[in-house]
DNA sequence: GATCGGTGTATGGTCTGACCATATTTGGTC
DNA sequence: GACCAAATATGGTCAGACCATACACCGATC
């Protein structure tokens, strides 16, 4: 329960808008009450409700919106990756965290994700994600614009293997990295055999070879990101 | 920069807050200001503070204490863990994710971790701790004690591997499927051939055999957790 | 001098009530 | 029917008060 139950009385409205999702079966779309009206239900006061709707807000389950009408108010979402990402780059600014954990994890997920891609059939729309941001890359003139369709890439290809836990960890990683691609861009001086591999792992997911996946996926890494690194 | 930038006043002291962290070189240990202070400090009110601290509570970078004294107030830590499962609870509450790719995600992390740790030298620490869940574990005289020392086998492998990212993500994992393993373990009704798998595990690893310790951890979740449950 | 106990005080936790900004709804006017 | 203005519901913010807690301080006592 952790966080979640407590003695604290925002961490009870918590507790009673959770029971509510699990039991009325609410889900993602549907609107909880007003701060106002929630207070009043729960007898506590308007400022414990807006502290347990921070919560909900930064574990991305809820989206407020001001005004009147069906758009405002507190509506239930899904957007795990906002919470994440702010979770790692802030455990790195507290330096719990270092840039070379982030990046392994992200070679584990990939080589998962690029095995699994390359054994299920053909999914139309990550597979054009995929060609589409080689193309893009192709066409890319900096190191920003090559960097955020190299994301959509890999991105695309996490997608493909159909875990939606995965997906949102690897977009985490994917932003905090981003910044850190940018530079090895830079570095590089060109993206040529980036793009080699890319090229390479697109191909050993659509026909299907998985262990090819695995190895050109570990091969980009090491190109991309050498363990010299700090 | 996420929800840490953005008009609300309570963001902006999250910014601010942020900035502090990496900027004065802040870290785990230290004292944040105490809320009246910092509203103050940033011409806020106290309530626009607290829902900042709120939000970094939440992300498992502050522990709130009251009274007085060195450990009163906001203290920065590290438990992403809390967060995590939090994030994962909900989630699957709002059906946004099912228990399968938590299961998925799991085997993942540590057929990685096993093959690491099978790779790099021994670790007396997470060795011993290995050690004594499996002892634990033979002793086990409820599902309820077997899943607690379980978790703490499968955990300390993950340590061992050195990665805290993973490592963090892995003990959300756990807590979330704790409810889940015990009643896997009452369908069992016994655990024996579960030790067998974690004995072939532990050897693996202990004698530096990777590929060994990957073949033993996939068996052991074909069998803890098949493919057939929900 | 050391120990015990009461008082002071800083801290987070909560509540009340007010006002503002925004976006929709409502209704009146042309 | 179209358009514009007022009413309204919503979150966002603020100020100020009070409570519970846990340590700090200080005096009395041994």
């Amino acid at each position: 329960m952790s966080k979640l139950t407590g003695s604290r009385t925002f961490e009870q409205v918590l507790a009673e808008i959770e029971r509510r999702i699990t039991r009325s079966g609410l889900t993602v779309g549907d609107r909880l009450p007003g701060e106002r009206q929630l207070a009043e239900e729960l007898q506590v006061s308007r400022s414990s409700v807006r502290e347990a709707f921070r919560v909900l807000e930064t574990l991305g389950l809820v989206e407020c919106q001001v005004g009147r009408g069906p758009n405002a108010g507190a509506i239930l979402t899904y957007d795990p990756d906002g919470t994440l990402t702010d979770l790692l780059r802030l455990n790195l600014g507290l330096s719990s965290l270092t840039m070379r954990e982030v990046i392994d994890t992200r070679l584990m997920i990939e080589q998962w994700s690029a095995a699994q891609a390359a054994r299920i059939p053909h999914d139309t729309d990550s597979t054009q994600a995929m060609a589409a941001a080689l193309t893009a890359m192709d066409n890319a003139t900096t190191p920003e614009d090559f960097v955020h369709h190299d994301m959509a890439f890999h991105i695309a290809l996490t997608d493909r293997a159909g875990n939606t836990l995965n997906s949102a960890i690897m977009r985490a990683l994917s932003n905090t990295l981003r910044q850190y691609a940018v530079e090895a861009v830079h570095r590089l001086g060109h993206t040529t055999d980036l793009q080699t591999d890319h090229r390479l792992i697109h191909t050993a997911i659509t026909t299907g070879a998985p262990a090819d996946a695995v190895t050109a996926v570990t091969e980009h890494f090491a190109r991309a990101y050498p363990p010299i690194t700090h």
